[in-house]
DNA sequence: CTTCAACCAGCAGAATTTTCATGGGAAAAG
DNA sequence: CTTTTCCCATGAAAATTCTGCTGGTTGAAG
């Protein structure tokens, strides 16, 4: 993975890229705020390094856009400036650290690698919820008013359809072509069985039915009759 | 949880402690490196904040004292030296933060949040632990029920992972890219052969089995069938 | 009211996929 | 040179996935 570093000064980003260089590190350059936003919102990085006065963009606004997206990848402000006023800012802003021009180069790296041992993974649980019922689709879990569901590969993509779209009809022919992708018969019911195998599982032990028949167009989620 | 803080000057330390406290934080004071070490060592604190210059011993060698029984805690270390070498001496000793008096305030606290929030989002401790079985990443150390373990590396790194991540099924491919970082072919075993070591050492000598498989999704660690 | 056609629920067993558990050999460590 | 660690390949076992079928329901036309 690589660094982004982000600064006008073609003397200094020299200097810093060859010197992280030489520790090992991989370094990618932007000189201007408009080309470093856009490298830092299309590429993951594993550090950020911004300066904060910029063309086009300052630092700070482009740490506002990646933040906008992403809270994750760390942050390293550089100010000219060691005015606290900047510093408050940076630090609200979502930056992670603050190093003050001129800096030593053992100190900044000192920093860096502070910043990019600490990351480890922040498993991004992407949750849907549908009246009491919870899935998780990074962690692969279901939960039903608490209880957690058993379901197998087949039945946890149908049902993460059917959650990332609660209240829509969905066709059988949309249902297979999301959860079978290309392998499937038009002529097969293989649908019909695995929402069966789904009711049985998420409906059949509560009184509130959630999934529901839509004769001649297909099943929704919904809570009422 | 508190913030230990081990200053010498009154005047500094109330002033800190004082505006720490109009923060939220609860603060606890130590007046000379003696206290200090001994409070560090013997209580849990959220962070520990360092003058360097004190009586009986250093703030770099109650830093020692601190990171030889606990990797874990924060600490934020305050000099009246702008020297690069104490800074270096600092991060070097296990030092997360710096910060150069006279400084203000706000920025003070502004690091201290930092660090203070770094550290609940990431829970990475050194020692995991779930249910009865217990691994020390730095040490290198796994024991179940009291007894010690004796891992290879994979098998290591792949129980870390689980560890890290209770409850969560983790498919093939993300234990793969972890464990074996890049160079590990898709189409090969290994995981599963591994995950198979691992259940001879970890599960099969105990009555409660951790890891469990789900077909067609992957491995998860967790208590229940 | 009856009939018919389309549609859907549910089952059971076959087919397929996925996983487990080894043995053996290459590579690395001691 | 011996031991340990690592990885591939294989067949057996387990679990899932799918197919084909029966019977029930619905709704419109006669």
């Amino acid at each position: 993975m690589k660094i982004l570093l982000v600064e006008d000064e073609p003397k200094v980003s020299a200097f810093i890229k060859r010197g992280l260089e030489e520790e090992g590190f991989e370094v990618e350059v932007a000189y201007d705020g408009r080309f470093g936003r856009q490298l830092a919102l299309s590429h993951a990085y594993e550090l950020i390094i911004l300066d904060v006065i910029l063309p086009y963009f300052s630092g700070l606004e482009v740490l506002e856009a990646i933040r906008a997206q992403d809270q994750q990848t760390p942050v390293l402000m550089l100010t000219a400036l060691g005015t606290t006023q900047d510093k408050l800012h940076g630090f609200g802003g979502g930056a992670d650290d603050y190093l003050v021009k001129p800096f030593d180069f053992p100190e900044l790296v000192a920093r860096v690698r502070a910043l990019t041992r600490r990351r480890g993974q922040q498993a991004k649980s992407a949750v849907l919820q549908f009246e009491d019922l919870t899935l998780d689709s990074a962690a692969k879990t279901v939960t039903r008013a608490g209880q957690p569901l058993k379901l197998t590969a087949r039945e946890f993509g149908l049902l993460e359809l059917l959650l990332r779209h609660p209240g829509r009809v969905l066709s059988r022919a949309e249902l297979a072509a999301d959860v079978w992708e290309d392998s499937f018969d038009a002529g097969s019911n293989v649908v019909d069985v695995y929402v069966n195998y789904l009711r049985n599982k998420v409906d059949k032990p509560f009184p509130r039915k959630l999934i529901h028949t839509v004769v001649g167009m297909g099943y929704v989620l919904r809570a009422q009759e």
